[in-house]
DNA sequence: ATTACTATGTATAAAAG
DNA sequence: TCTTTTATACATAGTAA
């Protein structure tokens, strides 16, 4: 029971690793409670081990996703430094990115139908003198203008 | 200088909270990458202040970002309690919602825009007769067939 | 607010049950 | 593998510049 001091490097002894990775996520954790009760603050933490495990978040994954979309939603105000602001620019995109990459999917076959339509309309609106009719014609304008909303609703999005 | 022991409570006086804080938050990170690098684990944290201003992500926004990605994707093996699980589950629900949320708005735009074209549809085949427009009809078949796809497609993403 | 100091509390490496 | 035990390294409260 002689404690040596640790080199900041991987301990490469298995079993002195998991050991310490056991003791060193305790503590990290009873670090993280403290921070937010004695500081009153709100905090979450990662731990992934590479087989899964092992892996553990704190306080708990419901708590931590709050916490990741309050930051989400809410992030350092501009006092920050311009180095961080840039990186959280970068997290924000990214997570939008996720959120997004989905959502792409539907706006490309909203886009994909307002294709259609619009091939759909000018198909019906040369044979209109033949069909000559009015609830059709009216179908169309209506159409058009649920597409023009669709339409804004997409920009919006991209503009976030 | 006769440190004392500090209670498990809110640290009463602001400027020795902050000044705690500010200590505590770096103790922290510097523990997460002790661990991350002794132990071979990925890990990440997230402090959130009340105003915000003094928030911060170890070991850096995108990399956070990455982390959780992570434990979205590969969450921990079933070697976890129970509890856990169900926690894990939650967490796993909560952010697929989040995901979900912006794309149930674009999948109801898709089905309204279905909507319309079946009545569309209903419309023209009953003035079919009148219009008697060949192209007409196949760029209808040509629709349902696409919604066919698109309702299959919004299926498959229900039931992620 | 940030840095420096240092006494002391706390975390934890190593050993052992 | 988990728990307990120490000795020691490390973190940090309090203070001052």
């Amino acid at each position: 029971m002689v404690r040596s001091k640790v080199k900041y490097e991987l301990i490469a002894d298995e079993r002195t690793r998991r050991e310490s990775f056991k003791k060193r996520k305790a503590g990290l954790f009873k670090k993280l409670d403290e921070l937010k009760t004695l500081c009153h603050v709100e905090a979450c933490g990662i731990v992934l081990t590479g087989d899964g495990a092992h892996s553990e978040v704190w306080p708990s994954p419901n708590k931590a996703s709050e916490v990741i979309d309050r930051f989400i939603t809410r992030p350092p105000s501009s006092s920050s430094h311009r180095n961080n602001r840039v990186d959280q620019i970068g997290f924000l995109r990214q997570n939008l990115s996720r959120v997004s990459k989905n959502l792409d999917k539907e706006t490309r076959k909203v886009k994909s139908l307002e294709k259609e339509l619009t091939i759909a309309e000018c198909v019906t609106k040369g044979e209109a003198n033949i069909s000559n009719s009015h609830e059709l014609q009216e179908m169309l304008r209506l159409m058009e203008k649920k597409i023009a909303m669709v339409n804004k609703r997409i920009a919006d999005i991209e503009t976030l």
